[in-house]
RNA sequence: GCUCCCAUCGUCUAGGGGUUAGGACACGAGCUUUUCAAGCUUGUAACACGGGUUCGAUUCCCGUUGGGAGUACCA
């Protein structure tokens, strides 16, 4: 006979509400999920949070599965994946959470609310911050006959009326909440779906997830959580919760202050290595002064332990300069296919592949974001005398190499080169680019 | 309001009872480069405040202030 020691292999999972697209911030969260996972060679799970069916926007669930897979943060489980947890979208897995919620009621863990939302209101105009409990004294037979009149109702947890539940972060350290601050927590619908605190922890039960990594945001509601799985029975999970993503400010990170959904970086010409690397390292670093890493190191790498505590600031500057070292740690071929796209989008598409890769070759060290290829140096790419007109057009009478080159910028254009050379492309009158060793035939000559 | 969380350069951060408080981005200067970048060198810049504890606190404790989150039949 031997021993086996049981070790709970490491579960984490990503759990957002399809709203529309993937959040920067959500972008992170999935991915110290993911690293986590991976790191201890566990499963990375996808669950969708379908639950209020008012906010529910068509294909949004495509959408952020499509910035994931884009993003390179690959899930073993989820919508579309097979698993023995699913499935993965909670409208689907309705009948469990009702089964759940019996056993409460069963138990005494939780009761039948006939309040309306009108009384609800009513109390909170009085000045109340939480719900009065009013049907909590409702003897279960009775709840029951009124449910079967077809009464309208809600099913809402007991809370304890005193005691403190304390209970330890992974990130935070001890934490704990007074049972008195918290309302009786709605955890099934009048519509029949359940609320967020109900279907987490059912779910991350049945899904058996180890390690609960989410938003700061959910800090506060832990202690319900934690109360449904000693209701259950459950063993409870690591939770571990993360800072929050900042806008300049220092408000939360809003769509008001800039780009927040990782489709908007991908199109303006971000690489996702950059994206990686920079939402990685708001809020956890190596400890040392590497600031340069690829997916595969941040797997090695990535700890808990040294995820920090204070909100990030969403700083693009610092963004830009990794997406510029990226661009570099890529070859010329690598980037072509990347590039390509944004090409032809502008319906610039005759030049060749060649041509293209020595422009990316030529322009690597002097851009910013993949659209600069194309954006920064249109005379590359137009008709030379397409592009005189433009400079007719906009009024353009260069008197000397530094009003050209002033006039260049007024246009968004980097200077590529000096003044000069620019103006003998603008005139057409070059056969091709004088560019450092080498010569750039202009495709369209 | 109440509850919880947080606090090092402008930003991301390292550090930690005694340090010239380190790095990166951004910004300035210089070098290099035919030019623009890139690269290299270099400069400016931080421990929120007040009390403790201590020989000594930026570091530990308490408070204040500031910021954030939660307080929904939203997640």
């Amino acid at each position: 006979m031997r021993k086996v020691i049981a070790v709970m292999s490491v579960r984490t999972r990503f759990a957002p509400s399809p709203t529309g697209y993937l959040h920067v911030g959500g972008l992170r969260t999935a991915l110290y999920a993911y690293l986590y996972a991976r790191q201890h060679h566990g499963t990375f799970i996808l669950r969708i949070e379908d639950t209020d069916q008012s906010r529910k926007v068509e294909g949004a669930t495509e959408k952020l599965i499509e910035a994931l897979q884009w993003a390179g943060v690959q899930f073993e489980e989820g919508p579309g994946k097979d698993g023995h947890h699913g499935p993965y979208v909670q409208s689907q897995r309705l009948p469990i959470y009702r089964e759940h919620v019996q056993q409460l009621l069963k138990d005494g863990k939780a009761y039948h609310c006939f309040c309306t939302s009108e009384r609800l209101e009513q109390l909170r105009a009085g000045g109340a911050t939480m719900y009065d409990r009013l049907c909590r004294s409702i003897p279960l037979d009775e709840a029951l006959k009124r449910v079967d009149t077809g009464e309208h109702h809600v099913i809402r947890m007991k809370i304890p009326d005193d005691g403190v539940l304390n209970f330890h972060d992974e990130i935070r350290g001890d934490v704990s909440i007074a049972f008195n601050t918290i309302d009786d927590q709605v955890l099934l619908k009048s519509d029949g779906f359940p609320t967020y605190h109900l279907a987490v922890v059912v779910d991350d039960h049945l899904m058996e997830v180890s390690h609960v990594i989410r938003g700061e945001e959910w800090l506060p509601s832990t202690p319900k959580h934690i109360l449904l799985y000693q209701y259950f029975g459950w063993s409870i999970p690591k939770f571990a919760h993360l800072p929050l993503l900042l806008n300049p400010d220092k408000s939360k990170l809003s769509k008001r202050q800039g780009d927040v959904a990782v489709e908007d970086y991908r199109t303006k010409g971000y690489l996702k290595e950059a994206l990686i690397n920079f939402v990685a390292f708001l809020g956890w670093n190596p400890g040392d002064e590497r600031e340069l890493f690829s997916l595969e190191e941040l797997i090695k790498e990535f700890s808990l332990e040294r995820v920090g505590k204070a909100g990030a600031v969403f700083n693009i500057d610092k963004l830009n300069w990794l997406n510029q070292q990226h661009m570099k740690l890529k070859s010329d071929a690598d980037l072509l296919p990347l590039v390509k796209p944004y090409l032809e989008s502008k319906g610039w598409d005759s030049v060749t592949d060649e041509y293209l890769q020595q422009v990316i070759g030529l322009m690597k060290e002097r851009v910013v974001v993949l659209t600069d290829f194309v954006d920064a140096c249109p005379y590359f790419y137009q008709e030379p005398e397409t592009y005189d007109e433009t400079a007719k057009a906009k009024n353009w009478k260069p008197e000397s190499p530094a009003h050209l080159s002033a006039l260049l910028e007024k246009l968004n254009l980097l200077p590529v080169f000096d003044a000069a050379s620019v103006e003998a492309a603008l005139r057409s009158t070059a056969e091709g680019f004088n560019v450092g060793a080498g010569k750039l035939i202009h495709p369209m000559r």
